[in-house]
DNA sequence: AGCACGCCGACT
DNA sequence: GTCGGCGTGCTC
């Protein structure tokens, strides 16, 4: 007796081999057992997909090699194989590379008796009493809910479908979700699993203040080993001590980036998105997917796996609670239509409300001036109070570009279409695309004219002008006004955002300058005016995106300000514009999020945009435009005529607006369709002919290809 | 993706 | 005469 497992390894869709390759092996292995397997001169790491008896068409007995090895963990469930199979088919990619992609890397690395040893201590670890007083605790409360939260988890407890949760900033989501975790863990689980709960949040900097959170609640009851988190962020050893004790139920709780859904949790019954709007849930390489769809993908499998287990009477569900104050456009347009459960806290915990916003007309404003005087004069008088201030500006650096008024030799990338910034802290010319850094030139380098001179502003700019326009500030102390600034470059070195958050809490510091870094999930106290300096390009940019990121970013930053009862009520929000008639900032100014949600759907609707309409990109990068776009026209060509093309609309190749990074050329074709199933049709159908394109004559120097669906630049 | 095989320029 | 550039092709 044989068997023949057909196994998915990490080889991707473009290599041309099938969606899994059959192996031989003596012992029946279940589908989800982690497999190692010879491929070519190596041995990769494998998914058993499936393991029938007989050896697959078309493949004599002989041409299967021998499985090399098999690893000694639980296998992966069917709903995670599901949730896999989908993301794969549905981002155009083969399942083995999400599977593999979703696997711990050094699950690849370790061999039998490693993983064997790491185990053992892994179990011991979950075993040992938690420090201190002796089990079991009681399970910590929290604080008392407001009538807002308890209606919203009242609700959430019997609701059928995806839940999104419209709760303004400090209105208190964190505690929803620490309660609505608490509910679920509280539940019996089913085949022996305890029950688990998967958190996302957009980026690797909220995860340490949410775990904290999380820790303190939890730990007491379910041991030191119930919360682990999931990010890029953390070292090799400890992404695998996080997934095995995920995989094996050991922890109760994954706190995790867009990566984290797909987590193994056999016992997964609530998936939270925080800050579900954010663009961070959409992977830019690799599968391009949505962890916020992929997550209401999963819940629906894990929910429907529960209703097939037998003797389940009332079949607990997998329930997804979508957060934003400013939610995607898509999910509100779901809720509009009664497919997601809409849930409101519109109130400020403690009765705050949000800071008043103050438009400042720059026209009317000295010539040249970065921060209109009124502003600063605000600034001086909160100060005064010893209050803080936070400026907002989407721009790192001194000035984006830097010019010679002789000869008009601008700060170009030599690799890049795009300005080198000019960093005076280090006296560089910085590409923020490829990363080529030079020192400033002296004189211009090709007239050799002396006068080079920064064009624009950036934050290190405005915190230096900052730093003059408030020198005669004082504190209530009489000391002077401190300002600092905080955006990628400041925070680069490891530890070093924990430090400046630290000194803005100690109120050492009055004025924090940065990028949209600060705008984001950090609990300021002591805010209570937050300014936002240069928002307009997103207000005419043509992305269609850009209006509904700049609200949720200004809302996002209005929310930093008077998070304290008492001061609330003083807080302001500025913005400096050119153009303060926009109607974005009619809505902004009531901080009516419905309003402008509605009029961007009616836009969206008018020209079938997503979520009237579905779209996909394919992307291609050459070595010269024309290759690229030579590949993409061949492509569109050879698309005529296949399944669901009749309900699809090809646009003409087009070179990106950074045409070349890295020399590298870069261009797109987009792809639509008024059907999602059409296109998916389509795509499907699609990926053969670019195989074949790519290997075209007229093709020659292209780099790679990538097929983007539900892109979010466009 | 890796890793082979395969055919043309600058080095011991 | 070799070492090595990366173009093309295959992996059950």
């Amino acid at each position: 007796m044989a068997y023949w497992p057909s196994v998915v390894t990490a080889t991707p869709a473009h290599s041309g081999i099938g969606a899994s390759l059959s192996y031989r092996s003596a012992l029946w292995l279940a589908p989800g057992t982690l497999v190692r397997v010879p491929l070519g001169a190596r041995e990769v790491l494998g998914v058993v997909w499936d393991c029938p008896a007989q050896p697959p068409e078309g493949l004599s007995e002989a041409q299967t090699r021998p499985v090399a090895s098999v690893l000694d963990l639980p296998a992966l469930n069917a709903s995670w194989r599901q949730l896999v199979a989908f993301a794969g088919r549905y981002y155009q990619r083969g399942a083995g590379e999400v599977a593999l992609a979703a696997l711990p890397p050094q699950l690849r690395e370790l061999d039998t008796t490693q993983l064997a040893r790491r185990l053992k201590r892994q179990a011991k670890a979950a075993n040992a009493p938690p420090s201190g007083d002796p089990a079991p605790c009681a399970a910590p409360e929290g604080p008392a809910l407001s009538t807002e939260q308890a209606q919203v988890l009242a609700a959430l407890q019997s609701a059928a479908a995806p839940a999104l949760l419209f709760g303004a900033t400090g209105s208190g989501k964190t505690e929803v979700y620490l309660r609505a975790t608490r509910q679920v863990l509280d539940q019996p689980g089913t085949g022996g699993l305890p029950t688990q709960a998967l958190v996302m949040v957009p980026e690797i900097n909220l995860t340490p203040q949410l775990e904290a959170r999380f820790r303190e609640r939890f730990e007491p009851q379910f041991g030191a080993g119930a919360v682990v988190c999931l990010h890029s962020g953390m070292t090799p050893a400890q992404r695998l001590a996080s997934w095995l004790a995920a995989h094996t139920g050991q922890a109760r709780i994954v706190l995790g980036t867009r990566m984290a859904v797909f987590a193994s949790l056999p016992g997964l019954r609530l998936i939270v998105v925080d800050e579900e709007h954010d663009p961070s849930y959409k992977s830019q390489d690799g599968a391009r997917y949505s962890a916020r769809d992929l997550a209401v993908y999963r819940a629906k499998v894990e929910t429907d796996a529960l209703a097939a287990l037998p003797n389940a009477a009332a079949a607990p569900r997998c329930q997804v609670l979508l957060g934003s104050a400013t939610p995607s456009l898509e999910s509100w347009h779901a809720a509009d239509q009664g497919r997601y459960l809409r849930l409101d806290m519109p109130g400020r915990m403690g009765g705050g409300s949000l800071p008043r916003l103050r438009l400042v007309d720059m026209n009317h404003q000295p010539k040249g001036a970065v921060l209109a005087p009124p502003l600063v004069a605000a600034m001086e008088e909160r100060i005064a109070r010893g209050e803080q201030c936070l400026v907002l500006l989407n721009r790192r650096g001194y000035a984006p570009v830097l010019a010679c008024h002789a000869c008009g030799w601008k700060s170009g990338c030599p690799h890049c279409s795009a300005y080198r910034v000019f960093h005076k802290l280090d006296r560089t010319l910085r590409c923020h695309h490829c990363g080529f850094t030079e020192r400033v030139p002296r004189a211009c380098p090709d007239c050799g004219n002396l006068d080079i001179a920064p064009v624009g502003r950036g934050t290190e700019q405005v915190e230096e002008q900052l730093a003059g326009l408030l020198a005669d500030a004082r504190r209530p102390d009489g000391s002077p006004a401190r300002v600092a600034r905080m955006d990628a470059d400041s925070t680069r070195l490891k530890g070093s955002l924990e430090v400046q958050l630290a000194a803005l809490h100690s109120g050492e510091v009055d004025v924090l300058v940065g990028t949209q870094m600060i705008a984001k999930g950090h609990d300021f106290r002591r805010i209570t005016l937050v300014a936002s300096v240069n928002a307009d390009s997103a207000l005419f940019a043509s992305d269609h995106r850009a209006p509904e990121r700049l609200f949720a970013l200004l809302m996002q930053a209005a929310g930093r300000a008077g998070r304290d009862a008492g001061q609330s009520a003083a807080s302001e929000m500025w913005v400096q514009t050119w153009y303060p008639q926009h109607p974005l900032f009619a809505r902004l100014k009531l901080y009516d999020f419905p309003g402008f949600a509605a009029e961007q759907l009616a836009e969206r609707e008018a020209a079938t945009m997503p979520p009237f309409g579905f779209q996909a990109l394919l992307r291609a990068d050459a070595r010269t435009q024309a290759a690229a776009q030579a590949f993409l026209n061949a492509a569109a060509e050879q698309g005529i005529g296949l399944p669901g093309h009749e309900d699809i609309t090809l646009y003409p190749a087009v070179p990106l607006t950074i045409q070349r990074v890295a020399n590298v050329e870069r261009a797109q074709l987009l792809v639509e369709s008024h059907s999602r199933a059409a296109l998916q049709r389509f795509l499907a159908a699609w990926q053969p002919v670019l195989l074949a394109c790519r290997a075209l004559p007229e093709a020659r120097g292209l780099v790679r290809f990538a097929v983007d669906v539900d892109p979010l630049l466009v």
